[in-house]
DNA sequence: GAGTGGTCTAGACCACTGA
DNA sequence: CAGTGGTCTAGACCACTCA
């Protein structure tokens, strides 16, 4: 293995495990240097990668500071969907219908990879644009990967952005379809029975760990996905 | 701008103006330093953005050659159907039933940034697995830019397939949505009115001309769209 | 104005692999 | 076994920008 991955894995390990935090200083390139034995070139190499996943940003004249995991988002193309509504020039507000602390279901504990016993944050959320209903929030929040979860008020903050904003997620597995409304989902979303709706299931990782998993149900006929991909440029 | 982009810039030219074709050999490293009047280093720098792109393929031993479309295709998620199916160890087919060259309605102008008198070849093509329908194509392709597609039989070669293996793309955007299937979908796909189906739009660009829009309708029950990210690995 | 990242160099050694 | 890419070095100059 280079030097330069070495270097690399280092500092996303420091920054994984929560050792620097977002908004935290990485030393400069020439203690980084000194500290690992090797040219400054090659601790350049290292922390441009950095730089180019998302992962660190460098200032000039400043020093290279860990990124924002907001920042981290958007490059992965995991939208907060508060930021999402509010960009758009609309009103936004969510309603949180129901929570609950509960040992996991089995279908849950395969999902997340839990043990026998592994206890979650149920959250059921409803985000609206402008009044209208924008979009449903079913949401499993791992207890083990983030104990806090429990004590936090998420008719403040909805959950969502409150974990882009605090855990660094390391993996994400989309999985997108389409289905037809049932009774519940159509009376929540202001829609007919049946009418065909886009249902995005995500399962986020922290290094290995499973963080959460979140089901949204957006209307059909009212929600676009778009992506826009450049070939040399990756999925800027 | 830095050398290495210029560089870089100058090599990705080539291949896009289709000077330089899919396993063609670059110049080696120290070939390229010479001409650009830079140190081997630099070169390196390009070639290895170029080659992380997908781009090019570098072999120790042989030199950097550039990249089979279809290897590009994996890593900027643009798949191919037939192969899809394939993969799935499942049997293939597909039935071209419509097919015209004809002047592009305002919408398909407005889309594909076409002139007045801007021609398209208009294809409607079905995806089958294992004899089951999979998925609608509707595809327009721009004469201006592929006028060769004009004489292709596409019965041998689904249009898609068709592309890929010989249009390299440098952009692409997407947008998914759920419609609730009309009629005339619903006898194709073999599914009753109204059931919930999966539309992805793309338009796809060669440096900066429209090539190709494609409109694909999956069975919403029957097809799921999966994509994993990882952090600091962008999409691969 | 000074410290940081951005870039570049000329040279070096090595690992791999295809002729 | 020779040619290619992969990596690394020690040093340099520059541009930018924040203090």
């Amino acid at each position: 293995m280079p030097r330069y991955a070495d270097i690399r894995r280092a500092i996303e390990d420091r920054i994984i495990s929560g050792e620097l935090q977002p908004g935290d200083r990485i030393p400069g390139e020439e203690d980084l240097a000194a500290e690992h034995g090797v040219s400054r070139m090659t601790v350049n190499k290292a922390l441009s990668a950095l730089a180019d996943a998302g992962l660190v940003v460098r200032r000039r004249r400043s020093g290279s500071f860990v990124a924002a995991p907001g920042s981290q988002a958007t490059i992965l193309e995991i939208h907060d969907i508060k930021s999402e509504i509010l960009n758009a020039g609309r009103r936004y507000r969510h309603v949180v219908f129901s929570r609950r602390v509960r040992v996991a279901t089995a279908a849950e504990r395969a999902r997340l990879s839990l043990s026998a016993k592994g206890r979650v944050l149920a959250l059921s959320v409803q985000h609206f644009a402008d009044d209208r209903p924008f979009v449903l929030e079913e949401r499993l929040i791992s207890i083990a990967a983030v104990p806090e979860a429990r004590t936090v008020d998420f008719s403040v903050t909805p959950p969502g952005t409150w974990l882009l904003e605090r855990i660094p997620w390391t993996d994400a597995l989309h999985t997108i379809r389409a289905i037809n409304a049932p009774a519940r989902v159509a009376a929540r979303l202001d829609l007919r029975v049946g009418t065909a709706c886009l249902v995005i299931d995500r399962v986020t990782w922290r290094s290995g760990a499973p963080v959460t998993s979140v089901r949204l149900t957006y209307p059909g006929d009212r929600h676009e996905l778009s992506a826009r991909f450049s070939a040399g440029h990756r999925g800027r």
